[in-house]
DNA sequence: CTCCAAATACAACTACAGTTGCATTACCCT
DNA sequence: AGGGTAATGCAACTGTAGTTGTATTTGGAG
């Protein structure tokens, strides 16, 4: 998870100047994301806009899609936690309502999908994704485990798989075919979700 | 769904030379992306792999996006059609593993990954992309419409929710995540939107 | 406080993607 | 058949992303 970005390890100097410009070109990072989109952000704009000279940048991150790789690094540091609202679908639709604010509005929506994008562009990112998504479905299977112990979901409910499910659909539509999602389409998904899992079709058996 | 790499409308020069250039610049395209992948397409590969100058190539298609949007029009134009196993569950789980089977080979998957990819760097590639998943899954729905008339599935199901709420978290996974996907976890998300189908959970009225 | 190593800044350079103007070729129409 | 026009080929050019070698600065350790 560490970024490849990183001074070396054991190194003997990991706060001071480097640290401040490790946040400066984070900071230009998402600014420019959000300005420019994925397909705009050059290495020349993070330099400039972050006070970092470019050769500063090349060396450490090396290309754009490391600098992106490196915001998904630290995007996965956070404290968030799935909703507990006290029932699997409520906590689903928590969960697919989550997806559709993300990408309603362009200025949220830019970071994700620069993220996806530069996943297509380098391998380092690709694992920097992959990575965080791993973490994230793991923090929600917690849902699905409260579903059990609350007698709505069967024991040995692939948790994995109905996070999945749940956000995959909207996923798919906010990035591949790019046609708009709402929250009347969120609920729909959980809802469907919740009837799949009632109904014992997540049980790893079936694999 | 027409490429902006077509002569403009009108012309008076359809076939001949600028036919057989475009055919052998689109092989080119496809042989590049399963060779070294779409980061790795280049402009001036598919130049020299077709025989075709460089310079026509910019001015016909623009950009690799371009040749990208162009090979993604020509593979809309097919003649597949849904599956028709006689059962609701059998046609999406014939679905399912289709969609594993494009992303199980690397070579199959170059030129689908690459259309994804080249849709989040440039517009014309993301509309062609969207046109090209709107007419497919349109086809599709038409296992849902005889699922209903089977009385498999209640009369007004949103059929375009059903087939990509089987697709997507085959996508999502292949796309997004990069996890492995496979014939189990196919057969596991058609069986779970099939029991969704039928228990009325796509029913549009929801929305 | 001073010294040392690591990180950064600077500037010049390289390489290649993409452009432009013009010559040439090939196709369609009459 | 042959003329006109669209498309392609060609070669030289431009701009910029990315590199390299070196000087300078910074921060920590003793």
């Amino acid at each position: 998870m560490t970024a490849q970005g990183d001074p070396t390890p054991g190194t003997v100097r990991p706060g001071g100047r480097t640290a401040r410009t490790r946040l400066a070109v984070r900071d230009a990072v998402l600014t420019g994301l959000a300005e420019h989109g994925y397909p705009g952000l050059t290495v020349e704009y993070v330099a400039e806009r972050s006070g970092v000279h470019k050769t500063t940048v090349y060396r450490r991150w090396g290309s754009v899609e490391g600098l992106v790789a490196d915001a998904l690094d630290l995007a996965g540091e956070d404290t968030w936690t799935p909703p507990d609202t006290g029932s699997l679908e409520g906590d689903l639709r928590a969960l697919a309502r989550e997806v559709t604010e993300t990408f309603g509005s362009a200025s949220a929506a830019a970071a994700p999908t620069a993220f996806v994008a530069a996943a297509f562009q380098s391998d380092r990112a690709a694992e920097a994704l992959r990575a965080f998504y791993t973490e994230r479905f793991a923090r929600c299977e917690s849902v699905v485990r409260r579903a059990v112990e609350r007698d709505e979901a069967p024991p040995g409910t692939d948790a994995g798989a109905v996070v999945r499910a749940v956000s995959a659909p909207l996923f798919f539509r906010a990035l591949v075919t790019r046609e708009p999602i709402d929250v009347p389409l969120a609920d729909q998904t959980a809802a469907a979700v919740a009837v799949a899992v009632r109904a014992g079709a997540y049980l790893p058996a079936r694999r």
